[in-house]
DNA sequence: CCGGATCGTGGCGGAATTGTGGCAACGGCT
DNA sequence: AGCCGTTGCCACAATTCCGCCACGATCCGG
């Protein structure tokens, strides 16, 4: 029963962003710091209407929400959101044991909901799960079978399947990184067009700003080199001086 | 309510039909939802003629039971219901230590019992393995006309009984447990695709939040020894650095 | 042809991720 | 109550990967 586990910051939560709309400011600073120390990036707001106006230029990957708040409660706030998407995890604070603002909540698509006061780290148990649900709901692994819309591009004798995460040249798999895989998919996408370095690095690290772009030469490299294992004569990574990289259409 | 647990399809509990009869509100609320957690659809009654009423016109997959209730006691529905089903797996709550109604419950064809209180975790536990029996005594008698969904799945030299909960490798049993084994199907149903350890955890603990991403290296840790003692060349379980673990496709 | 700018590459430090042995807790069984 | 199989997780080791620097090569405008 006194199951006490270390809530061991997951390693996905790195990049996670979590919109936190309450009117309190002390709620808004506890549950951000916990949130925080999680390893999450919270953006918090003190009403509804504030919120929306940033939720519309983006969605967070998950929304804590009060329902009491003036400007626009969560109800309405909750409502909107749905609109813009089905995905959106969203949990509610409610004030108190109020079954009507439950039942309302949970009938207008929250997908959660926890009673205040409650406990961090059962608020902390949630996002997670939610964070979770949302995980598997975004990667639905189609069976081989089924209604597989296999996203996979294809250049020339390269291949790539963007599900797998696999890539093959001329039916050679490529073991390649991640990061590799992403840079040389940003690259293929477009056959003979220029991509910057800042282009690039925006593809592989879209949240963390500030990468040197000496780091993407060094990816190139690494890019290179295991092509031209699988291909000696390959060359389909075209330098374009002063700009930046090309992939080279067959 | 309906709307997460139409989201927490765990794979296994999908469409299956608990009947929850207690004369607590809260409790009835509390269990549900953790039983909706887990997937499972839950219709509760608050008295046992209530139940009886519905049960009468359609039985549901399993049955938790409180055996102090107004109007009909759940020793009298048992017996009732006993007289419909023989497999009807019945799970009763017993308010205190009552080695009385335990032993009467028992003996009236109940097929586990839990004291209150109880955890959540351990009804979980014993509902599931309710499940899994009657599962496996419905096999026999369940013929290809049933015309359901296929519990056996065979991916290469794997095969896996879903509804025995055995594993096959070349033709040889694998001694697995059931967490090992639902990793496995995890993995296995979908060769080539990653699985993150999030997915993977949402697959074999859709209501443990606090479960750690390690806990997944664990088992995949005891999967590849089980494996590789069955087939020293065993490799079908790829790690994939920083996403998850994959299924090697032959 | 020269000098500055740009690019290629080897390699390194360490951060991040994963593998593994082991242990304590727990449920199930006798 | 006591034993056993299972399980979750921790601590530490092993591995992989990344970002960047340093230095040499290459490019290009003048």
């Amino acid at each position: 029963m006194e199951y006490i586990a270390a809530m061991t910051s997951s390693a996905g939560a790195a990049g996670v962003l979590i919109g936190l709309v309450d009117d309190e400011e002390s709620l808004r600073e506890t549950v951000g710091f916990a949130l925080r120390r999680e390893g999450y990036r919270v953006e918090p707001f003190p009403d509804g209407l504030a919120a929306w106006r940033s939720f519309e230029q983006g969605l967070p990957d998950l929304v804590v929400l009060d329902i009491l708040m003036p400007q626009m409660d969560g109800l309405e706030l909750c409502r909107r959101l749905r609109a813009l998407s089905e995905r959106l995890p969203i949990l509610f604070l409610t004030s108190k044991d109020d079954e009507f603002d439950r039942v309302l909540g949970l009938e207008l698509g929250a997908d959660d909901y926890l009673c205040k006061p409650f406990s961090m780290r059962e608020l902390l148990a949630r996002v997670k799960v939610l964070l979770r649900r949302a995980a598997v709901r975004d990667e639905p692994a189609g069976g081989p079978t089924g209604g597989t819309e296999e996203r996979i591009v294809e250049v020339g004798r390269l291949r790539l399947d963007l599900r797998r995460y696999q890539a093959h040249w001329s039916n050679a798999a490529l073991p390649l990184t991640v990061t590799e895989f992403t840079l040389l998919h940003a690259l293929a996408r477009h056959p003979g067009h220029v991509k910057s370095r800042a282009q690039l690095l925006q593809e592989g690290y879209p949240h963390d700003a500030y990468a040197s772009d000496r780091t993407i030469d060094s990816h190139i490299k690494r890019l290179r080199r295991k092509l031209t294992e699988a291909d000696p004569a390959f060359d389909a990574v075209e330098t374009v001086y002063g700009l930046g990289y090309r992939w080279r259409p067959d």
